[in-house]
DNA sequence: CAATAATCGAGACGGTACGTCACGTCTTCTT
DNA sequence: AAGAAGACGTGACGTACCGTCTCGATTATTG
């Protein structure tokens, strides 16, 4: 949880009475965390101050600090809010078009006001490391997941090989689409995913024909 | 370029004559990137203050904000000037080689006290692009020179394909470099960088007749 | 008006309300004005700083610059705040001695430690137009007010004309004080108020029937 | 003077002969007063800078320094040289129209640019002594030494007391005009200048008829 | 005719204060 | 108690001039 901890936040506490007080105003919450994300996408990281963000949310500057200890743990939290659109890994058959698909989607992503909140993402985790982390874990290991299970299938066809290092595979894909990203900023095109998936995938190929059709023959059974 | 002015920095210019004026302090520029260094080492990057590196240096604030546009092209300059000479591809006959024993020496920078310095320039090169291409040209250009250098040498030796897209096959060497660098904190030791280069230079293979021919001759052996 | 906000800077507004948020601190400004006071005391105009008067005071810069647009304005505040109660006006049945004597007291004033801050404003109120605004308005006003006051008392005593030009025979009371204070600093004694008293009032005695015949009337008894 | 003292200056020594060396240009000179001038025309005392006098002159910041030990004496010095418009005071036979012609002419020009170069200077002399001595010496005494003259005339024509003292009637009919200039800036019109004639005149004229007549019948001996 | 010497322009230098900005905390009244 | 409003002390920002300095070029006198 990347909010100050609280029992308070959730209305209810060990004895199940509220505690005394005003409660919380889930309305000025919702209203900061869609204002930092309206900064980030609007401005990116530069203009993204807590006062900005208490001013568009129309909130006391003291409530953001009251629930939030600095920008990182807001923009996790924010970032956490904000629905990724779907990158879903296809199964066509072929890794190289299952890969290819799923990595232009991202590269658009980026392309776009999610793009900026990413950077943002990765640019204040450089200095605060539970954000990395929070981006680690709420966006890169869920679409592993479901990378190794392309990887699998992929190999029982006997387009890779069985001993390849899945992560180094998937870093050697992803690595270069980040890479151009945050730091060779132009160039970021979808059309360089494919010579990119025939690059890297073409490396993990089984090493000679035999094996391959030793495979193909075990699938065919 | 970096810093702003671009003929007095050098004390040649097209006429072959020095500018009019008081010349510029080589004195002044070395004791700041020093002390520029120095503060990165000693407090991070966000104590990192230019009244703190002119104070270290014994030079007016003025004077920094003469010959660089803001923190980041500051940091930049000395984090090149400080790594150059550490970063050269050796030429021992195999692109496996050349490449591996640079991209090791890149990760032990990036694991040492260089590394933090890198990914507070990287950071905050998401907010000001001109950060960004500072690092790109005053670091990223002069390296990846040599790289294709040493690729181009590699293709007449027929160890990659005369088609390779160079740009392409290097951002997948480093991409991946980065990517753990800046993402997956973990998991960034030198050891990664074997397996790298096999499976991405291994996909940059000549795969046609000629393979097979040079194959071939060395079985006829 | 010298200072900034105009609503906020007194605890009362249309409403009967106090605005919303934190009151500014009445020791703050207090602690401002004082130390502007010390610091003209101690070190006069050219050491005069902002810097200076916040560290003094106790205070952030930011807090002088809130409520005092500049300089001049802050040392206005100060001076009108610390002479006010020094120049009343007496009521003495004559307009000479009512006069004369107010005049003595502003060349008191003029001749002791407050005279440098009185130079400094005007002198630095020929640059900007807002600090001799703040002069009139804070200093020159209030007083002249309680002058007006005074020679209409005189008017219905006879002593002067009915159709004086009340501004045009102040200044020319003040206009020779402020000459000799501003461009002949020598020659500035109490003494020479009362010549000047004589010379300009008796410019501006009745000379008609009137005065004829009260002095008939005197002479009749 | 209030240049830097130097044999030089003058091209001519004890010895007759000039010191070796280059000489001072004395295009440099004029150069520089004449933009000083201009910038007090043209943008007041605030906008004087020793940058801008030399930028404007085109000359090097230090050849300014080199010959002026500061701004104040700078300006006094480009007060000297400029030629002030004629301020004669003519001789009516009234000594209530030679003075109000005389003092329409002031107000005039202090209207103009040169207004700006007279406040400047008593501005800046508030701070340096040196420059309202300046200011008296040359552009004051020379006026009051005709306005005595005046004053005579008038005595011997029986407008004004014999006893009358001088020095105060002048500084009563100048101050006005001072202190509107100086701290009322608004109400600065030509038109106030006779009715205050009128009330200082009035207040040193002879005190009853019998005396005037005396004089006249003196004059007319 | 060279050597010497001072001035010139240009502009970089170490400083200092400027006025602004955002920080994170606080103090007030309202909900 | 939490809310909004907004003033508070703090400290870095990037700028503007200060008055000094160091250049090469220029312009004179002296040897």
């Amino acid at each position: 949880m990347l909010q100050k901890s609280s029992v308070r936040e959730h209305g209810q506490n060990g004895s199940g009475k509220r505690p005394p007080g005003r409660p919380r105003s889930e309305q000025a919450r919702l209203a900061i965390l869609r204002s930092t994300l309206e900064i980030l996408g609007d401005s990116g990281f530069s203009d993204f101050t807590i006062e900005e963000v208490a001013d568009r949310a129309g909130v006391g500057k003291a409530t953001v600090y009251r629930w939030w200890p600095n920008k990182g743990a807001l923009i996790a939290d924010a970032f956490a809010q904000s629905t990724t659109r779907k990158l879903r890994f296809p199964d066509t058959g072929s890794v190289y078009t299952d890969m290819s698909r799923q990595m232009r989607q991202l590269v658009k992503i980026f392309a776009g006001p999610m793009g900026r909140i990413v950077s943002a993402i990765l640019a204040a985790g450089q200095t605060e490391e539970e954000l990395i982390a929070a981006f680690r874990e709420r966006f890169l290991k869920p679409r592993r997941r479901e990378a190794y299970a392309t990887l699998r299938r992929a190999i029982l066809r006997g387009e890779l090989r069985r001993d390849v290092d899945q992560d180094l595979l998937l870093d050697s894909l992803y690595g270069p689409i980040y890479m151009r990203f945050l730091i060779r900023h132009d160039r970021m095109t979808p059309e360089f995913v494919d010579p990119l998936c025939a690059l890297v995938l073409g490396g993990a190929r089984p090493r000679d024909r035999r094996r391959r059709r030793r495979s193909n023959a075990r699938l065919s059974k």
